[in-house]
DNA sequence: TGCACATATGAACAAACATTCATATGTGCA
DNA sequence: TGCACATATGAATGTTTGTTCATATGTGCA
């Protein structure tokens, strides 16, 4: 009841499926889990990045291949493998001046065949 | 040849691995693709558009209960249920006063899943 | 040691975006 | 018909974010 209370005060409008509303809260996973979610997906929302995880789906690459490859400057690639590696999504691996990226995760590449499914469909 | 020339004006480093270089690029599915699969992975890429979706996994609910759930205003889930309705993500179905979202693809589910195997190991 | 090259990083800027607020649209009911 | 309610929408705002530019770090080699 004090919940309730609490909630009207943001939202603007009546629960018009009480029932429904309450059994769905039950079974919604715990809410940090569904914002590393998004976090997860904000990365795979770019397309610079969805370039270089699909490059590094076929070979390890060094930064200056990745920023060749896709027509970028070495810097902002630099910037995303950072990103991409925050979300441990790439690994690295120094060879001298050099410095390899490969894949870190093995589901990667099925998430993005399943979004291509969704893509293609229609 | 002209390619290389081209492409070196935006990328200040040399390209390192010419061959694995040329042999991704043939590999790298065409550029619309790729992009449209960022855009899709944008929708999810935010908390309330993931809650949206997980709580019409379980029921088929109207605006103002998605609002009520989530303890956000109406506006705000009208906002985005039109981001996931342009994404062919969710359908609707009106019933009078009341419209009622549903979802329209079986995908997502895998792909949520898939990311949070992702998220939950180590 | 000093230079050339590969990479990383920080600040700055513009573009994209989520929410809010005010209001419009549309439906059922008295 | 007119009111109450559910939903949609447009403009405004603050925040997030991708790229650029300048520069720092680090390694191999002459």
């Amino acid at each position: 009841m004090i919940d309730q209370k609490q909630d009207i005060e943001k939202c603007d409008c009546n629960v018009i499926h009480e029932d429904v509303v309450n059994q769905v809260k039950t079974r919604m996973p715990p809410e940090e889990q569904l914002y590393d979610l998004a976090e997860l997906f904000k990365v795979f929302g770019d397309s610079t990045r969805i370039k270089i995880l699909w490059a590094l789906f076929e070979a390890e690459m060094c930064v200056c291949d990745i920023a060749f490859l896709l027509n970028m400057t070495q810097s902002a690639i630099s910037h995303q493998l950072r990103v991409l590696k925050l979300a441990r999504l790439v690994k690295n691996r120094k060879a001298g001046k050099v410095v390899f990226y490969s894949l870190d995760d093995e589901h990667v590449k099925q998430i993005f065949d399943q979004g291509l499914i969704h893509i293609n469909e229609r």
